[in-house]
DNA sequence: TGTTAAACGAGACGGTACGTCTAGTCTTCGG
DNA sequence: CCGAAGACTAGACGTACCGTCTCGTTTAACA
């Protein structure tokens, strides 16, 4: 049997340590200082190498966040059929991960890396927002088959609300009061509308 | 009267072609692609004149931001005295100018200066989420007034939630559909809690 | 029966190839543009292949002088039996031949490997300045049994003498006017020093 | 008045350095082993200010033969008045200079420079071999004067067969023997042609 | 009305990083 | 086992900006 393709075959060894180069790199200095040739020092490895298989720095950004070099260990909620507390512990984890400054850092770091190309945002929504809108569109859903959400609630409406209000917080530089981690659950369960009818 | 002061004073005509020059260009090609280099060629001005007032390309920015170079056309909620729809409406119009790929670019721009700059996010701030926030949380308050709004609504967090479910779709690069607008406000008069109480 | 060697055998073509692509290209561009791999491109053949059987593009050069693909149709002097005239022609043959710019960019492409290599410098003294040297010589010592050349003239010193005059030009990029080739000759037979012995 | 130049001017430290780190990396190291980089790096220099005066590393060569940071102390023949000593001494001078394996490398490393770049090449013939022709022809013409030489000699053509020789076997490798300088002088002062008229 | 001092346009400075190219080595497949 | 293909580390190439530092010029306030 053939391959159909002669030549010495790609360095997964390379591979890796460029991603998990870039990955560490990216978390201890943010993105601009993050350069392909001090990728290439710490991964050991020629810058070429980059460039053979990235078209950029964001590039490998993309593909670590595709492949779990950064972001791997994703905070989703818990179902316990609760579907508030639910979406409240899963909050205040969520803001306590982005207290740390660390953490907050690689963020906006990503948020950079992000908000100049195309496909690292297609990644970073992918890796970190798609699944969290998932994971929260279920945990509302079985909320409404446990009676706990109405079921004309506009759910995905509502997951997107729930990662926006932590992301803008995130990006702005703004520590997250766990006050208004409340709010925005009392908000979003209760509504905000004056219960007029009764009057 | 003395100013205690000596020598040529500062030109007024250099800050401003500075200062329009950066908008300009930030909105043209981006963050990334601006240099003090360029700001200065395009401004007609030495690069030196740029450093003596600013630290980095990054305060240069800032000070757009203070001064309405961009940005400068603010979108805020409208006061008819109707509060889910004059929020309704708002918030329609921003996703309106988030629609427009030159206007989302921009956003995106700013918000890659402001992750890697402090004083960037802060004026981002000052001028756009600040801004924003507090005429939400008027016109919400006014709802309160009217009685349209329950008076123990978490009303900033309503106001945060509001901001960051844009902001979130700006940054993501994903276009907004105006049905999420409509599932936004709802959500967040009506909540999503089954109206279980009369059970 | 066996060789003694297995596997496939080296391929005469391949090696070939290489020298003509080595020679093509060391006339068409000069000695800087030459590389590796575009030798081994124009030649059909793989980098490796180069480096199995050569120590670096100098040595590819070396061989090429060895093997006659370049500088093959060495300029040799005739033998009429007028020594005189013979030099004397061989040496307009050899202005000719270096006013063609081509010969003379080839000539100088050579120099510059011959001053950084010393198998080079080696086989383009085997290759050029030796035959040439033998010939001279021999010419001379023709000339010396036909009574033309005085039996003790400095025979090698004059051959050196010939190659180089030309030499220096040809490095220097100084088109040699035919009327030095003339006085060239008639110096060395006829010497300089004023015939003040009679006196 | 004013020069109708502004900016800062020139820094002719910086064009010191850089002219003596190449002549100092040319000599240790040969042409192919000097770079930009190390050109820059040794004059404590950014590499813009290397490209914003010289077009390549030749051009940088060439300017060092122009002001005498490479073969400033050229070697002429003194003036005794005894034309064939005269040239005797400075040819041995020469050829004791150039047995200098130091000295014979930098020349060799100025004629891979020269055979490369038509620039060098000029330069090297003004500052080398240019004087070298002036200083022979003004020595054979005083020889002439003084009635040591011919007056028909073909004079430029002699200086340039002196320098040639010498020439031929720098670029080759080849340690030049004492014998052939004497060989050399006594060809072209007594000729090699027979004495036939006396016969 | 000069003198002084700061800001100005211009542009060179020492550096860092870019993205490309080449050298010479290593690894794979196919003949 | 040879030869092609091509990925590998290493490092130079020439360009673009960074932020700093002169230059000579211009423009105030001070003397």
């Amino acid at each position: 049997m053939t391959t159909g393709r002669r030549g010495r075959v790609r360095s997964e060894e390379a591979r890796r340590a460029i991603l998990e180069a870039t990955a560490t790199l990216l978390a201890a200095s943010g993105y601009e200082q993050l350069s392909v040739d001090r990728i290439a020092t710490t991964a050991g490895v020629g810058k070429q190498t980059v460039y053979r298989w990235w078209s950029s720095k964001s590039a490998v950004i993309a593909e670590c966040l595709l492949d779990g070099y950064v972001l791997s260990d994703l905070i989703v909620p818990a179902k316990t059929g609760d579907a508030r507390s639910d979406v409240g512990n899963w909050l205040r984890a969520l803001v306590d991960f982005l207290d740390d400054p660390k953490n907050a850092a690689l963020f906006r770091a990503l948020a950079a890396a992000a908000s100049e190309n195309r496909e690292v945002s297609d990644r970073l929504y992918e890796r970190f927002s798609g699944p969290l809108h998932t994971a929260l569109v279920e945990c509302l859903r079985a909320g409404i088959r446990a009676g706990q959400v109405r079921d004309d609630a506009p759910v995905p409406a509502v997951a997107d609300i729930l990662i926006g209000a932590v992301l803008h917080r995130a990006l702005a530089h703004i520590a997250i009061p766990l006050g208004t981690v409340d709010g925005v659950v009392d908000a979003l369960f209760s509504g905000v509308a004056a219960a007029a009818r009764e009057d």
